[in-house]
DNA sequence: ATAATATTCAATTGATTACTTGAATTATGA
DNA sequence: TCATAATTCAAGTAATCAATTGAATATTAT
């Protein structure tokens, strides 16, 4: 019988959750789950981790609640549990963007000098888009796009889009978005694009953002 | 010069914030907070914990940029550092009622078995309040009735409600709130006033989470 | 039946964390 | 000036964590 109360329990439970959060590495799995599902030797060669520690990371993630895990022939493939985790995610980020002078500075000296322009927020996307004025361009990798995309955005992964340029209708806005709010892959398309003429710009949430908020999304699996 | 790109050092940051939050005592600390700025001594004596570790928690807490500190005379007072704590806090919540079984557990050996009613959103007791059909009770100690509570709430700290009953309207259905999702203090308070024979609600939200949504508050400072 | 593949488990090591204890620091009151 | 109060710091101890290494397990292909 536990010796504390009911309320100590829930906070010991609560701070599991705490704990699967507490390493970079973690974060970084759960940024991938939020893109796509994937098995544990894909998360490792994403993340750079050997498979023994990126599959204990990925146990405490699943004992945690975070993420879940399905067995298919002798994959195992593993997902986030809900959008909530994605909620759970974002909020983190806007607390330490809000709180910590180290991240106002990563985000200044990495992200901001990059773009300074401000990104576009999911509502504003939304309604641009049914004006059929805007182009969305989705720039992760085409997995990453085929689980799941921005309904209407088309798929121009990163490395791909000086050579794809001429797939962008001339004199629309371009509106490039990626993994999430601290991925670099906007921010550098958004930089090429400019510098091929573009009138580009960011979205502000990622894939999984957008996807959390019940905004409309399609796959092409 | 670190040697991991600026995507693994946000993630190192945010890791901090994870670290936080991954014991079990600084949750309560943070819930603590939530209600009202407070010293450490009378932290220390919430959560029953030394004075000594109390700072501890708090500097920890201080430095992952959830909590802010200022001093009065020889005091140290420490607050939250804004709503967006207490979202994460929410969220944090909301998916260990999710995805733990744990939780699930606790929550309905100690907490449903209690009031299996359906708590009253938020936006709900917003509408009914204005139709004036209802009191609205806050079963917190005055003191952190004091530093904030629900427009046109009523304070009837929980071990007075008894004693107290007389000011409630006859015949009107009462709401109760406390500090927060699973907090016992309303919990107990409905059972009270229900044996009473009152039409008794809990309100699904505490006080920090009606406040972080923007609903209106009032202090009586 | 055997080899290959994918994943997980277990033990070890070094680092980190939580709490305690006692000391140090800072501010206030007598 | 000195005592008290409030808080923080530092060192020590035990427990926990992250990564590595090698072994074990399960599934599939030959």
């Amino acid at each position: 019988m536990p010796k504390s109360g009911p309320k100590q329990q829930l906070f010991e439970q609560f701070a599991r959750i705490g704990k699967a959060l507490s390493n970079a590495n973690r974060l970084e799995i759960l940024e991938f789950l939020g893109q796509r599902e994937c098995g544990v030797d894909e998360l490792a060669a994403l993340c750079r981790l050997s498979v023994a520690n990126t599959s204990q990371h990925l146990q405490q993630l699943r004992q945690a609640g975070l993420v879940t895990s399905d067995k298919r022939g002798q994959r195992v493939l593993y997902r986030l549990s809900g959008d909530d985790v994605v909620q759970l995610l974002l909020i983190l980020r806007r607390v330490g963007s809000s709180h910590l002078a180290e991240v106002k500075q990563l985000i200044h000296h990495y992200f901001t000098i990059k773009d300074d322009l401000e990104a576009i927020p999911a509502r504003e996307l939304l309604d641009r888009v049914k004006t059929a004025q805007v182009t969305v361009v989705d720039v992760r990798p085409a997995k990453e796009y085929r689980a799941g995309h921005l309904c209407g955005a088309i798929n121009i992964p990163l490395n791909e889009l000086e050579a794809r340029l001429a797939e962008l209708p001339p004199g629309q806005q371009v509106v490039a978005y990626c993994r999430g709010p601290h991925c670099m892959l906007s921010y550098d398309a958004v930089e090429k694009l400019r510098r091929e003429g573009y009138d580009a710009r960011r979205l502000e949430d990622g894939y999984p953002e957008w996807k959390a908020a019940g905004m409309p999304v399609e796959t092409a699996l």
